[in-house]
DNA sequence: ACGTGTGAACACATTCACAGCT
DNA sequence: AGCTGTGAATGTGTTCACACGT
């Protein structure tokens, strides 16, 4: 479920604060979500909770960290070292918890060789070869949108069958194969269809108001 | 619907590409959806599709770009210039339809005052009077985890109702202020999900081919 | 003939409410 | 007494399949 990523992070903030349980109550509201779909997410892995008492803080950790697939070291190349690839790269909360930049990959020759967050980056040719010797499962897209596709492609056909694309195209990519997208612009505009959905709405009523005022 | 900014990228796509009219199945595709859902999206635009012809590319684009508030320019304000606060501010994309980067604001003394994507960076105690003056509808949170609250709730104090927050902590803002979250180590938590859900089912499989092969 | 628009069937997620354990 | 775990009710989103307009 997409939201045990989330009940870890406010458990381990729990855990940072000495707590060593946690009520659905409790963890519900850190998450930002309501109990009863809590309790029914944590029931899917299992009975974890003691009732009358709650959930032991630590054993919980442990328990979504082993679901989540986080007591494994996952490595991840990164393929296009602009403004956001380099933002990845220096971004410490990946190294913290189950995840390791293997590499970094580049199609322009002047990248080649740079180091960026004390890592070499590599001409994207050696994505395969990089693929092999690092043991790569994760693959991450940050380059322009007409190169994402064929990256991905590559990706594919090394063997790597999960990507986090950050570039704004449709991927194209065989069954089995997981994309998740992440589109910075897409999220502005969601955001700019509400803000516009509230001020329609404002209008709406105060042209009712103004209505009901004559 | 959160789906209308794709298939406004791929209507764009097409408008590129000259093609006038486009049917459900086409646009679909290129979308990554099933045309029923993208006939039902649609409709609730309207009914913009010729039966037996399709839909009119340019007229489509201007109806979506309406619905979601894109002819109108929306003024965003950025909290954080860290690497991802720069990735984003040098980020052409949001230019181009509908969003004007208004405002870069940080608490680093030293970070003040310099210049990044042609902005200069203002400390973050401006940040109401700068909403004021811009007309800043949009805030971006870049900020450490620690930071990410207090400026929310700037925001939504200056007037602020739309905020993306890519600091990984639970936002709490009043009813009717939208926040959307864009959590890295997140996306990457549930790919590994995913990789070790097959890579278990790859190893249920060989075990059981493994018994029937003894 | 072709492709949209949409009721109806379906699948899935959320919420309620409470039995049952500690 | 308190809180989990879960059936039942509800809500929401997806898919099917076809009537209807062009």
């Amino acid at each position: 479920m997409a939201r045990l990523p989330i009940y870890l992070r406010a458990l381990q903030a729990l855990q940072d604060r000495g707590i060593l349980t946690v009520s659905s109550e409790h963890l519900a509201s850190a998450a930002g979500v309501n109990s009863a779909k809590l309790r029914k997410d944590l029931s899917h892995l299992g009975s974890y909770g003691t009732r009358g008492v709650g959930y032991e803080v630590e054993y919980l950790v442990y328990q979504i960290s082993r679901e989540l697939g986080l007591t494994q070291d996952w490595a991840v190349a990164i393929v296009g070292i602009g403004n956001l690839g380099r933002a990845l790269a220096n971004y410490g909360g990946f190294g913290t918890r189950g995840f390791r930049i293997a590499a970094l990959l580049d199609a322009d020759p002047a990248m080649v060789g740079q180091s960026v967050a004390s890592l070499d980056v590599r001409h994207i040719d050696n994505l395969e070869a990089v693929v092999r010797s690092e043991g790569v499962s994760i693959g991450v897209i940050t380059t322009p949108a007409a190169a994402a596709q064929g990256v991905a492609t590559r990706f594919v056909e090394a063997g790597v069958a999960s990507i986090l694309n950050f570039a704004p195209v449709v991927l194209n990519v065989p069954d089995g194969v997981d994309v998740r997208k992440v589109d910075l612009s897409i999220e502005l505009q969601i955001l700019a269809f509400h803000a516009q959905r509230r001020a329609d709405g404002d209008g709406r009523n105060a042209e009712r108001a103004g209505l009901e005022l004559t």
